[in-house]
Order: C-alpha cells, then structure tokens, then sequence
RNA sequence: GCCCCGAUAGCUCAGUGGAUAGAGCAGUAGCCUUCUAAGCUAUUGGUCGGGGGUUCGAGUCCUCCUCGGGGCGCCA
C-alpha cells in the first residue's frame, strides 16, 4: 500500500522535472508515513515540504502542482493538503478489503519479505560464563537476542545464532576449583571454602555427582590442599592470591588429567543446564562456539602475531599491550599478562576477527550494558587487523529489575542466591517472561513487574493479546456447534459487506503488519511488535464486543469469518516472532 | 574525574525532524438472558528534568547544567 502512493507521487515528481521546477538532482525520494490522526487521512508525504527550497515555491503551492499531475488510483479515494503542506491520501475501502483474501491466501508468510535479500547475519547474544545457572539478567538478553534474530529472518536475512561459550580463562579455574572442594567435604575433609568460589548449590549438585561415581578418587587430605596457601580475605589475606593457590594446589595434587576432568565435568553439567535452559525458553543456536577452541587451533596466537607484526603491540612492565589508543579507544590494553597467559581480550578478538573471515555481511553482538566500555577496543582490534568495524554492531541491553509485591527482588551473584531464569519461567511462565523481557527498548531500563506477569487479567498485555487469539477459536468452535460452515467462501466474495467503522479500523491495524515487522527488525526493537499486537488485539475486541459475527445472514457472516480469520493469523504470526505460544483455547 | 544509558500523565512506558504529544494501569461513571467480562464504553489527568542553540518546523538534532542507573582491572 505505502509503495503504491510512492509511486504515484513518483510518477508526479517526474512530471514536475520535466516541467523544470526542480532538478533531478534535487529530488529526494518521497517519504511517506502512516498519519497518527485518522482526520488526516491514512497515508501522509512532507515531500511539498521537503522540496520547497528547490522548486523556490511555498510548500502548499508545491503541493498544488504536485496533486494536478498526480496519476489516478482506484486504490486512493481522496487526497488534500493540509497543515504546512502535507499532501494526505485517504485510501477507498476497497483497497483494505483486498487485502484479507492476501493474508489468508499467504498464512504463515503473510508478513514477511525479501527485503534483507539473503545476507548472512550473525547474532551472537547471551554467552554467559558456563560458570553457573542463567540468571534474570541473561534472560533479557536471550529474549531480546532471540526476536531480533526472528524478526531479522522474517525480513530475508540468512541468520547464524550463535552462544559464544567461555570455557577457558580464570572463572572457570575458580568453577573446578570450587566442585573440587565441595567434593573434598563431602568425602569428609574439614576446610573453609573460599570467599571468592562459587557457592552456589548447583556446585554441591556437581560435587555430589563426583563423590556418587568416584567416591575418594580424588581426595586428598585438606591440610595438604591448603599447605602454603596464602590467607583468605576473612583471615587476613587477599582473596584473589587465596582462590589463586588453590587452583595451582589443585592441578598440582589431581595432576593434569584428572584436574581435566573435574573441570570438563562441571562446565559439561552447566551447559547442559544451560542449553536445556535456553531451549525450554525458546531460544536454540545454529552454533556453540567454544572459546577453547580458538587457544587450541592457534588463532589467539596468530591475531597476536598479526597484531605484533603490523606494530600495533607494545612491551611494559613485562606485559604485552595493544595500542588501541590509535583507533580512538581510551587507554591501551594488556592482551599478554606478565606472566605469559592471554587475556580474554585476546581471545575475543581472535572470535570477532573470525567472524569477519566467516563472511557475514553483519554480525551483530548482544552484550549487558555493563559491558559497554568494551565496544572500542573491539572495534579498534579488527581496524587494526584490517577489518572492516563498521560491519559489527553491538547493541547493548540495559538491566532489568525484578519487583514481586512492590519491593525490588533483589540478586546477589556473590551469595549464590540469585533468581534463576529456569525460576523466573517457572513462576510467570515462558510466554509471559518472553514478552515482559521485549516489551521495552533495549536501551531503556526495565521494571519487570512479576506480579503483573502472572496476573490473569486485562492488565497483563501478553493475556490480554493471547485472548483475543483464543477469543477466534472460540468463535470458530461455536460456529461448528452450530453446523455452521467455518471454511469461508474463496477469493473476496461478499467481503463488500464489512462496512462497519470497527471492521474497517481492524482491516486497517492488519494492514500495517508487514511494515511493523519490517520496522521492528530493521531497528532491531522488537518492542514494536509488542505495541502492535496489543492495538491489534485491542481492535479485535472492540469489534468482538459492539458485533456479532455468527449472524443469520450467511453472506455478512461469511465476509465477517475472513476478517476474523485475518486477524487470527496476523495475531498467531506476530506472536510467533516473539516466542510466545498463540493458545486456541485459555 | 572520564565514558555509556535514561528523565514524557499519579505509575509503567510509546512517540522514523512534522499537524492539537499518545497507550496501558491506577482514579471516576457505566456495560454480562448474547460468539469466553482474561472483555468493552465514557471520562479525568502534561512546564515532554532545566537553560541556550540549529530551521519553515524540536519531545525528537547540537550544547551546557541537574538528577538517577551502569561502567572505567595484567577479572571474565
């Protein structure tokens, strides 16, 4: 439709070119918008505005000349000028009509475009450390990653999900570490485990499975454990040397293959919570990449080498530094520590030099907002390298707070005693915490309200959309009790009797899904679906309750079951996008 | 101190440089012999945090300030 009056104003630039009151070169292409006041028609274009200065005329009078050479449309039934120099386009009824045999004609697909023209997309989003359960804060992100990876292939792009997962590194030292020990007390050794270990119960779970397949396998007795260790912080000491020795004290004693496989036993356990984490809540990957694997194949030396080679590394202090000032990052930063170990900025731009070389056209990291100062010195790292930045962009997902009962439901990492994504799906559901989780932008800090997420009411808009969902097929169900026949007439037949103000608003709402989607995915804000389908719904049930579709008179029934069936399937299609089921019946 | 994000109705939030700034909730007043009241109708409610600027036009862009959240490690 909005093409449509794009081409007619087109075709009327063109005639105004060769009449000379502007040049080509000063044309810019007609934007046209839907108006936010129905008074204003349905379509609306600034392009009398935006070409005044070129033509040397006032907008309006631009707007004249444009509306004389404006070719005929059976589609458009009024056009005016208005305000500073708007031309306003109403469309016939007509042209809405046509438009529900389109949607049932196209189901599942209705919606969808060519537009991102097969270009392969990278999303990489929540990658948490593997170093315990996922927690509220990771669902926002996999929630958010999840639809915009949808919506990005509802509009024609080819989309590579992908968990970048951290299996190497420090944390997950201090993850073995902590079963070992949880293990070593329930073989019985007395200790005091370390401030700075994982403390979580899912360490005992891990510990247990230990004890249960190996018991004393891999005991050793405490007092040999912590021989020399420096103090803890609670006695005195620091805590970082502490967890530090323990970790040395616990490859030396296990030795290198059975320290293996404590480690790959607890990383193993959590992923796989993890995955089946993720998969329960919608969300699946076309890959897992480990960061493992990019030390063990050698790409993590060779970007270093490749860095050091082109000049961008510095020696200080022992370490090894990339330059990353040069390409308007803050500060320099260490990739070599001084005691030879990479940092996880090594490897990480290793992965993101790597997922140029795979040829996506856009990759596309999702990260928590807490991580936003770590966007330059990634983006310096592939101009370094030779890559093209501009072809990543990181959008960065704001926090979200829990409240239950009007008081913050506060998490504390530290203590282990967080709420767990698998708890949050548990208590509001997986189609009400999908929803919640995208109803805002990205950008913007989100008061997550559980009382409202599990509430059964008109207040709660996943509900609220999901009615009207369930509200068709009860319809349907009714009209089948009463041997009424639900499979419509073909093509638009009798479709001429929806005249009704409430069905033609509902055919108007089902008109702009198409450019809802493309604008959500485009923008990657999947919010903007979730304000769609709530208008949608909203239309849905007004029209539900001012009429009656099962009426006596077969023909306005049989127009008034298209439109409702339009709906449903507009309704089960954006709800698909987002994740959340579209119930027959609730 | 520097960097990122935010500030719009009592609350939670929409608002691609366009027309008289919107929605839900809460409040107020109504609607169930009916295809699901998990719904609908009407109505109240605004110094778009503050000051400058850019232009035909600013909630939207620039700048300064105020207030909130987060980040500034040879942690990941």
């Amino acid at each position: 439709m909005k093409s449509h009056i794009a081409d007619l104003i087109s075709k009327a630039m063109d005639e105004l070119v060769a009449a000379g009151v502007f040049s080509s070169a000063d044309c810019h292409p007609p934007v046209i918008e839907r108006t936010r006041d129905p008074a204003h028609g349905d379509f609306a274009s600034n392009v009398a505005m935006v070409h005044s200065k070129a033509a040397k005329m006032r907008p309006r009078d631009l707007a004249e000349r444009l509306l004389a050479v404006l070719p005929d449309s059976g589609l458009v039934s009024a056009v005016e000028i208005a305000g500073p120099g708007f031309i306003n386009f109403r469309l016939a009824d007509s042209a809405y009509r046509m438009l529900i045999p389109e949607v049932l004609k196209q189901g599942h697909s209705f919606g969808r475009s060519s537009l991102g023209a097969g270009k392969r997309v990278q999303v990489e989003f929540v990658s948490a450390n593997p170093t315990g359960p996922l927690h509220v804060g990771h669902g926002r992100g996999a929630a958010y990653g999840a639809v915009v990876a949808d919506l990005l292939e509802a509009v024609g792009y080819d989309v590579h999900r992908e968990y970048y997962v951290n299996d190497a590194g420090r944390q997950m030292d201090i993850l073995a570490t902590s079963v070992w020990l949880r293990y070593l007390e329930l073989c019985g050794e007395a200790l005091d485990f370390p401030s700075n270990g994982y403390r979580g119960d899912y360490v005992w779970d891990i510990a247990a499975t230990l004890h249960r397949e190996h018991a004393d396998a891999y005991r050793h007795m405490a007092e040999e454990v912590f021989d020399r260790v420096p103090l803890d912080e609670p006695a005195g000491g620091d805590k970082e040397a502490h967890i530090d020795g323990l970790i040395a004290q616990a490859k030396k004693l296990l030795g290198d293959n059975r320290y293996r496989f404590v480690f790959e036993l607890g990383l193993n356990v959590i992923l796989d919570d993890i995955r089946d984490d993720l998969s329960l809540f919608g969300v699946d990957y076309q890959e897992w990449y480990s960061e493992r694997s990019l030390a063990e194949s050698g790409a993590v030396n060779k970007a270093i080498e490749r860095l050091r080679g082109s000049g961008h590394l510095y020696e200080r202090g022992g370490a090894w530094w990339f330059r990353s000032t040069d390409f308007g990052d803050e500060k320099d930063r260490v990739v070599v520590r001084e005691n030879g170990q990479m940092t996880y900025f090594a490897s990480d731009i290793a992965y993101h030099m790597d997922k140029l070389e795979r040829g996506f056209d856009r990759v596309i990291d999702i990260w928590g907002a807490d991580h936003h100062g770590y966007v330059p010195r990634v983006k310096a790292a592939l101009q370094a390298m030779g890559g093209d930045a501009s072809r990543l962009d990181v959008l960065l997902v704001q926090f979200a707070i829990l409240y239950r009962g009007g008081e913050k439901a506060q998490m504390s990492t530290r203590s282990g005693e967080f709420i767990t994504l698998r708890e949050l799906r548990k208590e509001v559901g997986r189609d009400a915490a999908r929803f919640f989780y995208v109803m805002r932008k990205c950008e913007q800090h989100m008061d997550f309200d559980l009382d409202l997420a599990k509430s059964q009411s008109s207040d709660n808009p996943v509900y609220y959309v999901q009615y009207a969902h369930a509200r068709i097929h009860a319809v349907l169900r009714q009209a089948a009790d009463k041997l009424i026949d639900v499979q419509p007439s073909e093509g638009a037949t009798h479709l001429e009797r929806l005249v009704e103000t409430h069905e033609l608003d509902l055919m108007k709402t089902l008109s702009r899904y198409p450019e809802v989607v493309e604008s959500a995915a485009t923008n990657e804000e999947p919010h903007q679906l979730t304000h769609y389908l709530r208008e949608l719904a909203n239309d849905f049930h007004t029209y539900y309750n001012a009429h009656q579709f099962l009426v006596g008179d077969a023909a306005l029934r049989d127009a008034r079951i298209k439109l409702i069936l339009a709906t449903r399937e507009v309704l089960r299609n954006g709800l698909n996008l987002l994740g959340v089921s579209a119930p027959e019946q609730m």
